[in-house]
DNA sequence: TATTTGATACGAAATTAATCGTAATTCAGA
DNA sequence: TCTGAATTACGATTAATTTCGTATCAAATA
């Protein structure tokens, strides 16, 4: 029931974090947030972002001169999404896989390691409560 | 120490996947793999292979008429570099947090939830046996 | 009101990736 | 040796993405 497909290429991936992080912002601020990372020209990331909102990623308003644009794609939705075919071609679909080689490689504090065995635990308990 | 950059095009990731998983092989087999996913002429395969072996990814040797392909690039090794990169831009490094979400979305049985969790408990074993 | 400043719109160049057609090459078998 | 089937080499095309130059527009202010 969720036919819509985001598929943001790496740009526009970039600007959805920034509004992610931030909120609805001007592309002087994103582009200044982009600029920290790397080099971009201004007009780059209007045009980026004027793709976004054609392609109905971003909505924007006026507001005196300027545009403020936000964003009309979930974040955590997004994120799923990306995963799955991040997961799909490189562990084979399996999710489990993914973990046990980035807990592998990845440093995780103590807390963290943590936090993820109470997920676990919690997972496992809602099996049982729902055994369907 | 590690200066060597692996970038693998989705294309190339393709066919490295087959290459791992089947060891050296001729385009033709590879090709035939990849047509079991989707449509790819003979030649684009050929063409994939000859450039990652510019690009020092690939090795092969003649026998007969036909080149023998195998990698010259590590699975493991590569597979977390994507990795990296893919909690890096999306989960600002937090593995962790990443971790959290792919649990937290994908549907793992109770055997892999095990896994993880014999996984998580072995490295907090190893972080008390070596504290620095 | 004219000027200046800063924003948007638009087109198009530059890049990168993926695809394939065709020519040249190689070997095996007739 | 000649022919044909299969392979490789290479150039070129297509498509998607990223980039930016220039024109235009709007509003604050001198």
């Amino acid at each position: 029931m969720k036919p819509q497909k985001i598929k943001p290429t790496v740009a526009e991936l970039e600007v959805l974090q920034i509004l992610w992080t931030y909120g609805p912002s001007t592309v002087r601020f994103v582009n200044e947030k982009l600029k920290g990372e790397r080099n971009v020209g201004y007009t780059t990331s209007l045009k980026v972002m004027q793709i976004m909102t054609d392609k109905g990623m971003l909505d924007r308003f006026k507001e005196s001169r300027t545009h403020i644009y936000s964003t009309l794609v979930e974040e955590k939705e997004t994120k799923n999404q990306l995963m799955d075919k991040f997961v799909t071609s490189l562990f084979g679909g399996s999710a489990s896989g993914m973990v046990l080689q980035a807990l592998g490689n990845h440093k995780c504090s103590t807390e963290e390691l943590d936090e993820i065995k109470k997920l676990i635990e919690n997972i496992e308990k809602n099996k049982n409560h729902e055994p369907k």
